[in-house]
DNA sequence: TATGAATGAGTCTTCATTCAT
DNA sequence: GATGAATGAAGACTCATTCAT
């Protein structure tokens, strides 16, 4: 018996289908509350399609993990184009997070793998790649310290930001970031030097 | 349908028990993954004891949160108590979070709450007691900004803490938050020290 | 340790409460869904009071269900009464009948009777009782097919009433009674005769 | 988690096979009594497909009270074609009524959801269905009124039939439904016989 | 290959009943 | 005797996973 119309040929399609709703799921509840049903629903495909294409739930969820540290990737990909034009002054880098705190999806990516990593070893190296990314941007112009403590500052905004209904201002970062990366410290040769 | 021995009669422990076990589990394995069985389990007590106290799973996380955030409020005590001792300088604040990080019961207590907060609005609250509490400790010396700054500083030292297996170093937290605070760093060559 | 206020001491009217209670929920929501909680909050006493009282639940019910069957027979004294002062012609009974359905403790009392007994053979004597007490009352003028038709008529009258909104006019009552009970029929002596 | 072999794939039949088992055990233990377990056991289905196809027990209770609304609208089929063919009077009714008793499962069926609707107004509708049929085959012979009366008695016969062992006999039923439907009584002297 | 029916383990929750206090 | 804490059996329901079709 023919059950309706034919399926399109494309399983490569489908799988990203299904592993682009199980992110957006992960995002919106949590991995703990994702399940099959929820992903078939969420993705238009068959149940069977989730299983088809991944062994567990586990699996699912791992390459979900994936697909949202490759979003978080993309937006660096963004951030690296924005400050070769714009050079990384502090007020760009601050003009780049309060943008950013828009992007919900990558903003929201982000969160989720690192809340996961928390309870979930095989995230943690996931979990770091943004901020080693972030910070390998700006080392070159402010050594690694100075770099990993604006790195550290711009994650507690973001988390800042998610158990807050307002985010802080523009003007508030950027002074900030700029006390930390060196524009109103005296001795920004002294952080660079360590190594 | 009563079968072998009763235990013991103290209704008061018991519910402490019941709670502290649920919040220890939220701890290790996240609120979303805790069940009714894992905290008899973990508490020791039937599984009926779990339900006879808390109308619902989710009433029993309630508790759970409490006691948490009780736990993160006690060791606000401590940080009052020090800061009164000892002064609001960046490095008394940086040994402050050092040393607190060997205390991982009341920051993995933060931090639950904190991730939890993400998905249920209830816990915004109880998630933003200890940032606030902190901000009003340190705004009276530093203002209403540089307080926040540091505050928003130190919640990224925590999470970066809970994704990395090194922590970092005091003298990096205390530059960093001299950076923040103001221009009045005490020792600014401790933080050329840093590895 | 003296908790609260001692208990009065009247282990009878206790016990009365508590079937008084369990006989008002069966009513209200069906025998199979009242428990002892539900008892003991509609009747102001303790738990334990509901099962010190009776061994089982089952106990409770066979009690409560004898309490029902007595509040009916309470109307059946009323309804003598009215017979032995104003007859028991067509048009009072049909008053009776159209009355009752004012008082919805008996009848509904009746119906709990009634639909319990027919998953339970032990209630089926007491089920019987209103009806069979009805026809004796009927049948020394009636005679015994006249009287039985009768009741089985007003037991119609009652549970269409329990599935409908509107009951019947008084007026379709007693019209319907008068053809049952002769008013109309030409030879009453022939029923009467039917032993 | 799938241990043991897997049964026949017909979704149709199996879905028909426990709606049947929980019809058959709302007639006999009561719509309350009814559990997911009692209806996989009657169907001879595990437990889990009991909940495969209906979302929750209520919706199961109510496919199954569909059903036993069917088999009554088929007997009252019956009953049409046996009016049709030998005509709507007293006599034919009676007998009508008489045989049906034989035929526990309709009246059963009927009596389950009546039983059902005075607690659960959903049912209402359902519950009045036959007797509304019922007095609209009646009512252009005999007017609305007597038809209305004649099926008020004809329910009170079986519900005196559910609480006695006996029942009524048939000679009884149609003078009793010859007095209610009208004079043109054509066999009175077969109510005497009545024993 | 693709689909969704099938199964049972495991979840939350309720509650009769027992019995310590 | 009176009370309510204690316990586990049982109920509704969900869902990962398997596998017939």
């Amino acid at each position: 018996m023919d059950h309706g119309a034919r399926r399109r040929r494309d399983p490569e399609a489908r799988r990203r289908e299904i592993v682009t709703a199980a992110a957006e799921l992960i995002v919106e509840v949590g991995a703990e509350a994702v399940t099959h049903r929820m992903v078939a629903a969420r993705a238009g495909v068959p149940l069977g399609a989730t299983t088809q294409y991944f062994d567990t739930l586990d699996d699912l969820r791992s390459a979900a993990f994936r697909a949202l540290a490759e979003e978080v990737d993309a937006r660096l990909d963004g951030v690296r184009q924005t400050i070769a034009d714009r050079g990384d002054s502090p007020a760009v880098i601050a003009a780049l997070v309060f943008e950013s705190m828009d992007d919900a999806h990558a903003v929201q990516a982000d969160r989720a793998v690192v809340t996961a990593a928390v309870h979930d070893p095989r995230l943690r190296e996931l979990a770091r790649h943004l901020s080693d990314r972030l910070v390998e941007l700006l080392e070159p112009t402010y050594g690694a310290d100075r770099a990993r403590a604006a790195m550290i500052f711009i994650d507690g905004v973001m988390w800042s930001m998610h158990i807050r209904d307002d985010r802080p201002a523009q003007p508030f970062i950027e002074t900030a970031l700029a006390r930390l990366l060196g524009d109103s410290v005296s001795t920004p040769s002294a952080a660079t030097a360590t190594p």
